[in-house]
DNA sequence: CTGAAAGCGCTAACAG
DNA sequence: CTGTTAGCGCTTTCAG
């Protein structure tokens, strides 16, 4: 089976390589293609199941139709519902996606970014990891086209789609309150994330609001180094919550992750949701699906995320001159883990 | 920021593109490279920070070291799986795997696999959907390189790394029926796909080895037109199922998705597992995690498919002479969600 | 040890 | 309306 290009089909044809360029490329028109040529052409290269060769295309046209996506972890709900969202919408810009995760690594980060570059993505769509402010500032030298997703960093002004997450914690620890309670630990990770740090200061700003003190242990910060001790880390932490003065009487997780192994754990001490203790997460986790009672959530909107993101890329792969900084808004979703008290 | 490239640096040193070509491939050796101009060269490379434009490099040596991956839906825990392992094994060969969700159409299936080959991958793993076969035996017809995962069609032959269905079945219903279970109800999509049949095979092989009469209604076959009606058809199919004359006392759910439809449904029923019915998987949902015993299932081996994948389409790429079918065991894990009668 | 030169397959002026 | 031409940035003979 030998390979069949533009020249081939142009022989078969018997007309030029950049006759048969115009006309694949639906430049017909515009280049006022003989009708009858084009339409031999056209069936030539059916015929002989012709295939354009995008690498030549790109080197060519130096755009290579790619964008690279950097996850931070494929396990991470939020991560398969974004590429999905991201991939659908580059579709129709006619853009492939290339994808990796990070795993939350600075490392890897940086290398995934490099091979990106190096395969001539077009542009990028980040969700930043932590430490990772060098390579940002990095893309911006290069004024390589990225946008960041679902985190950003404060201190340096990039295009980017995100959750108003503060907003999105304040509603949901005011939805909490006004269910009568006073006691609300929050649980989040060990961190210098800012979306993360945004929703403390949600929390603590909705307790402050309504002349509820702060207490230090409502906090818990979850040591997040390694991804597989998670769970004991959750554990030592409420534990550590129990055994506190205070007699909280609601959880509020600050990621689904962080929620699931929560409830694993409220699971295997058997306290019993809301009874005992009223539960609030951010975001849904599939594993949500099967617990005996539905979780009340903060839901970002990640179809609408994934979007933004390739259509402010799109634009900026144009022109460099798009600004965009977007923070969405959160729908809370209300389960049956919050009672009345 | 003017762009770099070989020719840049090279009049940067005082030499040829070709030498720079030759150091900055690992070939300054072989090639014999005075080896102070490699390191001259060396340096330059960095100082300019000169990145390879792998598209022209592409376009030269026909070798584009990417490999495309087809899944059949993002969704599935499988997919995310099985795309890390091939991720990460892809990278110790020094590819780059560019991925796509079939969402189980046959015509995303094609238009996938179309791009894919636009953008000359040098070959492809699979996930193959129902209905592909002409897919399939065109990639052959044209020598792409290919392997498929999980799923193979025994009509067709090709390369695979599968899983020993049948046996996999027929070990979990030997399970149940040891812990004394005598009308257990096996759970299965209305599909074509052969690994599924399997499945079935397994099942029925083990009830009649085992003297156990296969009646009608233990086969649930719950339609798969429409990803978002799978709750409602699994609901209506054990509806049936209760109503049936034969007192059933275990569900073996041919899927994960399955599974969790139909604890979710259990749930809902308040139907007690395992002192109700008890409770078999294949695979393991996420969602299984919060549920309030852990699911005894047969797990695959999503690590070693993966790297088997890579391994051998790396094979094929480089000799299109290798044939490899591989099915692999699956672990029982035990839960607690089987009981004994 | 090093350089010149010929493309890879396609696009896009430009000239007829 | 159509063909010629000059590359895109890199690899790789082949000569020196």
């Amino acid at each position: 089976m030998k390979k069949i290009g533009l020249k081939e089909i142009a022989e078969h044809v018997g007309v030029s390589a950049a006759l048969v360029s115009y006309v694949l490329n639906g430049q017909a028109v515009e280049k006022q293609v003989n009708k009858e040529t084009a339409e031999r052409i056209e069936l030539a290269a059916a015929q002989l199941n012709y295939r354009p060769n995008n690498i030549a295309r790109s080197l060519k046209t130096k755009k290579s139709h790619t964008i690279g996506l950097v996850v931070a972890d494929i396990n991470y709900r939020f991560s398969t519902g974004i590429t999905r969202a991201i991939e659908e919408e580059a579709k129709k810009h006619n853009y492939t996606v290339i994808y990796g995760s990070s795993n939350e690594r600075t490392d890897k980060f940086a290398e995934l970014i490099n091979v990106f570059l190096n395969r001539r993505v077009d542009g990028l769509i980040i969700v930043p990891v932590e430490n990772c402010e060098n390579q940002i500032l990095l893309l911006q030298r290069y004024e390589i086209p990225f946008v960041l997703v679902d985190r950003n960093f404060p201190g340096i002004k990039t295009n980017y789609i995100a959750l108003d997450n503060f907003k999105a914690s304040y509603t949901a620890t005011n939805y909490l309150i006004d269910k009568g309670h006073k006691n609300i630990c929050f649980v989040n990770y060990e961190t210098t994330l800012y979306h993360l740090h945004e929703r403390n200061r949600g929390f603590k700003v909705a307790l402050k609001e309504n002349g509820i003190k702060y207490k230090p242990g409502c906090l818990l910060e979850i040591p997040n180094d390694n991804r597989d001790e998670i769970y004991s880390n959750v554990k030592i932490a409420m534990d550590k919550m129990f055994k506190s003065k205070t007699p909280f009487d609601a959880l509020f997780f600050a990621t689904d992750t962080l929620a699931s192994n929560g409830l694993k754990y409220l699971n295997e001490l058997n306290i019993k949701v809301p009874d005992v203790l009223s539960v609030m997460s951010f975001d849904q986790s599939d594993a949500f699906e099967l617990f005996y009672c539905s979780i009340t959530h903060s839901r970002q909107p990640l179809e609408e995320m994934g979007k933004q993101a390739v259509n402010t890329l799109v634009e900026l792969m144009d022109n460099m001159k798009v600004s965009k900084q977007v923070s969405l808004e959160a729908d809370l979703i209300i389960g049956q883990s919050c009672k009345e008290v």
